[in-house]
DNA sequence: TTCGGCTGTAACTATACTGAGTACACTTGA
DNA sequence: TCAAGTGTACTCAGTATAGTTACAGCCGAA
């Protein structure tokens, strides 16, 4: 599966949640500078809210977040808003078995995505939501 | 854009060519090793000639290494099935030049995920097809 | 207590990409 | 010459996505 724009959609929610501290800022609000429909931004504030990142509440404008940025990483936005059981990586789904190589093909090619999956995981990882919420500051 | 199954048949096209060495291999072979259809299996092997992976001749049934598997690596492989300018993350496209935050959003998130791209080819650079080959016929 | 504003979500649409499949022209070697 | 195989254009069904409309439910201020 393609990592959807949704993730970078999340990064934009949250840094101007967080620099707009102490204002209420709607979904409409939100959606004008994401430039798009405030149900695709409701949408995905309801993944960040399930996923613990930032509170939500039914009627009221205005989330907030539900830890300080520096203890939310790249991979903690990226696993919000990534469909749980997608893979990066997808594999042909049927060898045929009665062949050595399509017998065993898929085990060894796991060892490989797995370890490529984890490197790009642990880079995001490595990155908070401050640190963006910080260099977009510093650009403005 | 998702990393599509290209990618695997790839490595088990690559895989089947270098176990079957002497051997004419033909389109319908590779294919019902794959279980897939032989024009899958040509149009792959179309994008891995392009790439300079593989030498193929119209109307002769084989496909050769254009050089041994020990210098082809995954990341090879990996460039030659996907699309040029095809990016592992997208971005949403236009946002608020009016806002501060998305004025500059797009810059700040380009650089993190230009970083974890790196990371995730470097790993994939790190693993050559001969070694996928030597570990999926030590399975066998 | 009413009411306007907002959220949460379901449902639908248009679009785009993928793998699969058909068809066929072209190449090659026996 | 001709059977076998490749290369490629075209079509099709399945699926995911962003965008949009519609609406029920919640909340707080007047």
């Amino acid at each position: 599966m393609a990592i959807s724009s949704r993730f970078s959609v999340a990064a934009h929610i949250l840094t101007l949640i967080h620099q707009s501290e102490g204002t209420r800022i709607t979904s409409e609000y939100i959606a004008s500078s994401v430039n798009t429909n405030p149900v695709v931004i409701r949408r995905i504030l309801g993944m960040l809210s399930k996923a613990g990142l930032v509170r939500t509440s039914a009627g009221v404008a205005g989330a907030t977040l539900a830890r300080p940025l520096g203890e939310i990483t790249m991979l903690d936005v990226y696993r919000a808003v990534q469909p749980e059981q997608e893979e990066l990586f997808s594999m042909h789904e049927h060898p045929n078995p009665a062949c050595p190589v399509g017998r065993n093909i898929q085990a060894s090619l796991d060892g490989v995505f797995t370890g490529a999956q984890r490197a790009l995981e642990a880079e995001l990882a490595s990155v908070t939501m401050e640190q963006v919420s910080l260099d977009v500051a510093s650009r403005a």
